[in-house]
DNA sequence: GACCAGGTAGCAA
DNA sequence: TTGCTACATGGT
């Protein structure tokens, strides 16, 4: 394998990689000690490789002490650099960003956090099998689909295997995507690969679209609705402004900003995309998400020394 | 056992 | 349009 560093110095805000890749961005990241997204939320121990397949290669990556260290059979930089958004100003984010107590306590909970960059297809199979699920247990139906669909490849004594191609998951049948776990999730995983494998539809064709039709495009797909076109409109085709509305991020509205409480996911996602600071919504939702759903304490806990918006508009 | 998890499709009004 | 409701499954 190729391998190489790169300088956390010469990143602006640096990288943490284990909230970058077990925040419920990608589910397509394993960890060489096996506890990826275990749910105790805890850094993996001083060494511990993440690994993936992208573009028919693996890349392996982990922190040091001042540096990102990669291995990769291709472009290892090239790749960590795009995938991990890593030319990202995290900095000049939290400069502009609005200064709210939430928003501030959860950019302080987790600094260094930054927005992944997923091939689309795989970020619509996983958010489509996120529905109802916890992100371990999406995690955990991801590799079902991998290990049972991908194309293995052994490198240095270790088998890889790379996400399945839509032709794959066209031609699995749904008795075999429910033994593996999907549950109800199983037809739509399976028609949402046929469109793309024989109808033509695309999901990263939303990369080329604005915000809005690439939000109306990506809801075609079977199995995703507003919230899962938002996911991969943000996680994969960088549409910044993408704010999905999950629960955690619901409960944080009905608490804290509730002049955004409306009913219709239209309006809510609008107003909360203003609060949220607009076109860097989508980045500051994911710092938000992670932030409520791996600290310990309920949404409506004072944060910081501050209580929840108590006059709507604040 | 009830409740919940990064919701959606299908159907009725 | 909007408002139900069924849907798999494992953890707490």
């Amino acid at each position: 394998m190729n391998r190489g560093t790169i300088p956390l110095s010469s990143l602006s805000g640096g990288c943490d990689l284990y909230t970058t890749l077990e925040s419920g961005q990608s589910y397509t990241w394993w960890r060489s000690d096996g506890n990826a997204y275990a749910g105790w939320n805890e850094n993996p121990p001083y060494g511990c490789w993440y690994y993936t397949v992208l573009d028919g290669e693996v890349l392996r990556v982990r922190e040091r002490e001042d540096v990102l260290e990669w291995e990769s059979t291709g472009d290892g930089e090239a790749l960590a650099r795009k995938h991990l958004r890593l030319t990202d100003d995290l900095p000049a984010l939290y400069d502009h960003i609005p200064d709210d107590p939430l928003i501030r306590a959860s950019i302080d909970y987790a600094p260094g956090l930054r927005l992944i960059r997923d091939p689309p297809f795989r970020s619509l199979i996983a958010f489509i099998c996120s529905t109802q699920m916890r992100v371990s247990r999406i995690h955990d139906m991801v590799t079902a689909l991998v290990e049972t669909y991908g194309k293995p490849r052994e490198v240095d004594g270790e088998v890889y295997h790379s996400f399945p191609r839509p032709e794959t998951l066209a031609k699995a049948t749904e008795s075999e995507l429910r033994d593996i776990g999907l549950g109800y999730r199983a037809p739509y995983v399976r028609d949402t690969a046929r469109l793309v494998a024989e109808e033509g539809l695309d999901p990263a064709a939303a990369r080329e679209m604005a915000y809005p039709a690439a939000r109306e495009y990506l809801t075609e797909f079977v199995g995703a609705g507003q919230k899962v076109a938002d996911c991969v409109a943000l996680f994969a085709c960088d549409h910044l402004e993408a704010v999905p509305l999950d629960t955690w991020i619901k409960q944080a509205i009905a608490t804290w900003y509730p002049a955004c409480d409306s009913e219709g996911y239209e309006d809510c996602s609008r107003a909360i995309r203003d609060v949220f600071g607009g076109d860097d919504a989508g980045y500051v939702q994911t710092y938000v998400f992670h932030y409520l759903r791996t600290r310990n304490g309920p949404v409506d806990a004072p944060v910081a020394g501050h209580t929840p918006a108590e006059t709507p508009g604040d």
